[in-house]
DNA sequence: ATGCCTTACGTTATACGTAATTATT
DNA sequence: AATAATTACGTATAACGTAAGGCAT
């Protein structure tokens, strides 16, 4: 049986035209590869080149063969790459959430369960979630609500409370309580990727400018400035609290949520250990 | 890159379920057959198999890529059937004949001028030949008249005329010349494969009863029987006169036919030489 | 005179076999 | 004890490079 390198060189051979110049793109011998092509002949046991004394080119049945080894050659780049691609995703958790919030926690926690495994996240709306949730594009979802479906297991996970985060001068910074529309009318400095927290104040607080700025940036532009932002108390149990900023706690309901992890039933496996912390 | 004898061999294990088992079909030590599987999986950078400690299988990669390697050898062993195939039309001269007497020389003719090439002939209805001309079924054709058609070269090739071959005590024998239905409704010895012959004389013979006998055998039953039977001064060259019988020229114009050798204007070059002799 | 292909000969690299090791049934 | 897979080590084979030769442009 001939090879694949032979195809290989086949190929560069019917590209350049000569075995001198296919030999030197091999980085082998012009000898080796004129043998190399003899044998690939005889295996086939048909010509494939007229040979004159000092060149060479393809016969009919050559340019036949060239179009074979291409195929052939592409489809051995197809299997190595979908079975890398396969290998990859049977590596990889996939997890989707409503906010950044909920996943600071899970992810680490993953990861420390499945060392071999690779986490791949990302914020997308709830409905492309579920629709994700269902045709297997995520292993588990963090939603802001709970889902009552067959085949889907859904766990409280965690709570999340919207705060202002005001400067002292501000007028309402002595409030103990505040709703969205309240602040409305003004400018206010926002993370990106803020996952359905987007929908809910876009849609309370119509009239505000939303200033974006890129989150290795914020801490320090909250810092400079004195335009009121958001804060909520899962970002300051995790980065810790502001200074000179009063947090506020926000009354609409919308804001204080329930995350809930979800998950189909084939992968509990994977889930449960998890949610048992 | 892997080879394709590695992918010969992924699917003989995946056939035996064990690498001691596919190495005995393989003819190769197992130890020699599980590196070769681990140099796919390193070239592929991917496991294939579950590597028990004395046991391995087929992981979701390996099947995936059992897959892959069933295609791709497919693909080879399609490569090579076809190249053949190819390679051996071009090598083959296809003639196509009305009848087996033009075919007598010019068979050996094409030979002895294209001693590499093979000549593949056979015997079809006109109307056959024709069509395998133009669709390239055939490089030339004899038939029993001239054709005009562009792209089609029709040259004059050689005369048969059918004789009745008659014992001498037949009523007939002392006749100068004949009619075919002179002898309708006797029985008659025929040959196989007499081509555009067997239209004719089914046609002005229809109460005849022919006795068709295998061409090897044909001359001892000629002159074993007192049957009336046909010859042609084509086969009387070919063969000689047959002894204790009397030849007969048949009149009916059909059966005194003039051979043309048809053929398409590309493969000019191949049948002038012949012709010319 | 240079470029291109083939053949001969010695070399190297790669896949192989043998044998030892470990583990499972 | 038998079966099965891996690893280590020496070997063999097959492809390689170098060099020489022929031929054409």
């Amino acid at each position: 049986m001939f090879e694949l390198y032979q195809l290989e060189q086949l190929l560069i051979v019917a590209d350049c035209g000569t075995l001198s110049g296919a030999a030197e793109q091999l980085h082998l011998s012009q000898s080796a590869l004129s043998r190399s092509m003899q044998r690939l002949e005889n295996e086939i046991q048909v010509p494939l080149f007229i040979r004159h004394k000092n060149k060479i080119e393809l016969n009919e049945n050559g340019k036949l063969a060239v179009e074979y080894a291409r195929k052939i050659l592409d489809q051995t780049g197809d299997m190595v790459n979908s079975i890398r691609d396969y290998d990859r995703k049977r590596r990889t958790i996939f997890v989707g959430s409503c906010a950044p919030a909920p996943l600071w926690n899970l992810i680490p926690a993953l990861s420390d369960l499945y060392p071999d495994m690779t986490i791949s996240s990302e914020i997308r709306d709830s409905e492309v979630l579920l629709q994700g949730l269902q045709d297997g594009t995520y292993q588990t979802i963090l939603l802001p609500f709970s889902v009552e479906e067959k085949g889907i297991f859904c766990v409280k996970y965690k709570e999340e409370h919207l705060l202002f985060s005001l400067p002292p001068a501000h007028p309402l910074s002595g409030s103990s309580g505040l709703y969205l529309k309240d602040l409305n009318g003004e400018s206010m400095l926002l993370r990106p990727q803020l996952g359905f927290w987007e929908h809910i104040i876009n849609e309370k607080m119509p009239n505000t400018h939303f200033i974006v700025q890129k989150d290795t940036d914020f801490d320090e532009l909250v810092k400079a400035s004195a335009l009121p932002t958001f804060n909520s108390d899962l970002v300051i149990q995790r980065e810790g609290k502001v200074p000179n900023r009063i947090t506020i706690p926000i009354l609409d309901e919308e804001v204080n949520v329930t995350y809930y992890c979800c998950y189909a039933s084939k992968v509990k496996s994977i889930m449960t250990p998890l949610l048992a912390q």
